[in-house]
DNA sequence: CGCTTATATAAGGCAAGGCTTAAATAAAGA
DNA sequence: TCTTTATTTAAGCCTTGCCTTATATAAGCG
């Protein structure tokens, strides 16, 4: 399944934001969605499924718990493919320059800890 | 249909390439498209409709030809929805500092009035 | 005017993907 | 070990989307 296809879900988007924030039990993934989407548990594995056999998530084994994370390999990938549209919004270019310079030294000091947030 | 829906489809996606380059006739992208994936002109045809439904594309007829051309929002609010992975790639933020670094003066260079900072 | 060229729309068939319920696997604790 | 909790897998249904062929619209030209 293409990365795009994979993105295409709704379900499979929110899922990756919930992980970006940290490593996330299948569980607690599968409350939100079936909170925000009415969707049942088992179909929230075969998302989950999705992510990890396209790439996007990695799964780590803890006890009876699987905790989910973002593998960001695909979503670079994707990013990768924008990059020929970017010329097209010279303002947000230089919105991301600033965000950037922002950044720069938080990024730096997160570096060493590689922990999440 | 959703941004992401709409680049789901690898034929969308390569028009889309098409249009990067700059604006094309109906007929035109038709032809490469049928020659790289086999499919019937009227698919194409459908695949531009898309396109232009969901903002991708801004249509302009002249004569009987249509000349179509990329319109970026809905590329920028996919570009957003990113904004957040970006961190998961560091060495390509740097890369992408670099480049914009050198794109910056060029582009104060021809702004040639003050820029942000 | 018709004929041709450029493009779009319509209708129908077929395949892919997502959801459900039911059942399997596996750790953990009484 | 039996039961409970966490999660995945399986099977089947049903919708959605893409493609095809056939047809419509409409400009250009002899």
């Amino acid at each position: 399944m293409h990365a795009f296809d994979v993105l295409g879900d709704p379900v499979r988007r929110r899922i990756l934001e919930l992980l970006a924030v940290g490593e996330q039990a299948s569980g607690d993934v599968s409350a939100v969605i079936q909170d925000e989407f009415g969707i049942s548990q088992p179909a929230v594995s075969q998302h989950l499924r999705v992510l990890r056999e396209s790439g996007f998530a990695s799964v780590r084994a803890e006890g009876t718990r699987r905790l989910y994370a973002v593998d960001a390999a695909p979503l670079r990938e994707v990013d990768a493919w924008l990059e020929r549209f970017r010329g097209f919004w010279g303002q947000r270019l230089d919105a991301l320059e600033t965000e950037l310079a922002r950044g720069k030294r938080e990024r730096r000091a997160r570096k060493e800890a590689s922990g999440d947030e």
